[in-house]
DNA sequence: CTATGTGCAAATCCTTTGCAATCCA
DNA sequence: TGGATTGCAAAGGATTTGCACATAG
């Protein structure tokens, strides 16, 4: 995990800023749940558990500083708020899509890159140049969808 | 469009809602902007030149119905605010995508399903059932990408 | 007459911003 | 020291809600 926010910290100081102590507990925080979908207010929450004098502030500010320099990058679930996740939409790590259950809101990730030949064709088709796909699912997860079969709510 | 219109009126009508001449309104203008994406805003805004006492609150509220009757559904491109076409998530008019330009906004809509094959792989390998799905493909479109190539802005 | 629908203004929720204090090169 | 960083509180923008009135069946 070190070699990952050396890495950070060189990005950063290579744009004129600085990893700080705060934007550190911060790329902690993400580094700790690559796998969870956080909110703004849950990163500022778990992060004043390390560092209780942080503002929400400096959370959002701190996040626009990763998004800008491609450290991390935002999802919408169309919850009404925006998730972060580590990793840059240009990373290798960024092909993933998501499966939101409309039964219980869990979020399942499919890691593998489904679009690989789809965004050939559309590039061909429209002269299109493609950074950044996102594709989700909505659905039942397994769980649920037995819920329903069997005649649950 | 008068047929469309008797539909929905029904589908309320069976959900012990009405088709009131406000709604009515609203649904005009959403089938009069199938193509556009159009903000609760912007359809406020339309709405009102043909019905000017409508309020702003009316049109989110019938919004809200439509969605519940899956008359309409939602789209989300990131820029904090929610728009609306009309077609319910599980219509056969559902299956396009978009592409988002980066550079100058545009939202480039591709009219195929490019997706079963790969909804079917989903199914297959999560045990999810699938519903609905969303894919926004990011980039420049041909106009912006030609910008940057020649070193423009 | 009663339930539903509506306008208006106030309230909410997430996010951004202004400003004075703090920190670090 | 001087510009970058931060906390706090206020501001902002989109959406929701409370309430009294209007409307329709």
């Amino acid at each position: 995990m070190q070699k990952v926010i050396d890495e950070v910290e060189e990005k950063l100081r290579a744009g004129d800023s600085r990893l700080t102590p705060r934007r550190e507990h911060i790329l902690r925080v993400l580094l700790e749940n690559k796998d969870k979908h956080l909110s703004a207010e849950e990163i500022y929450n778990l992060v004043k558990q390390k560092a209780p004098d942080v503002g929400l502030a400096t959370v959002y500010r701190t996040l626009e500083l990763f998004l800008d320099f491609d450290i991390i990058h935002s999802i919408d679930f169309g919850d009404g708020r925006k998730r972060y996740e580590f990793g840059g939409e240009r990373g290798e790590g960024h092909h993933h899509h998501h499966l939101v259950c409309n039964g219980c809101g869990k979020i399942i990730e499919v890691n593998e890159d489904l679009l690989e030949d789809l965004e050939k064709r559309v590039t061909e088709a429209y002269n299109f140049v493609i950074t950044d796909h996102e594709l989700k699912f909505f659905g039942y997860c397994k769980e649920c969808a037995a819920k329903k079969a069997e005649g649950g709510r």
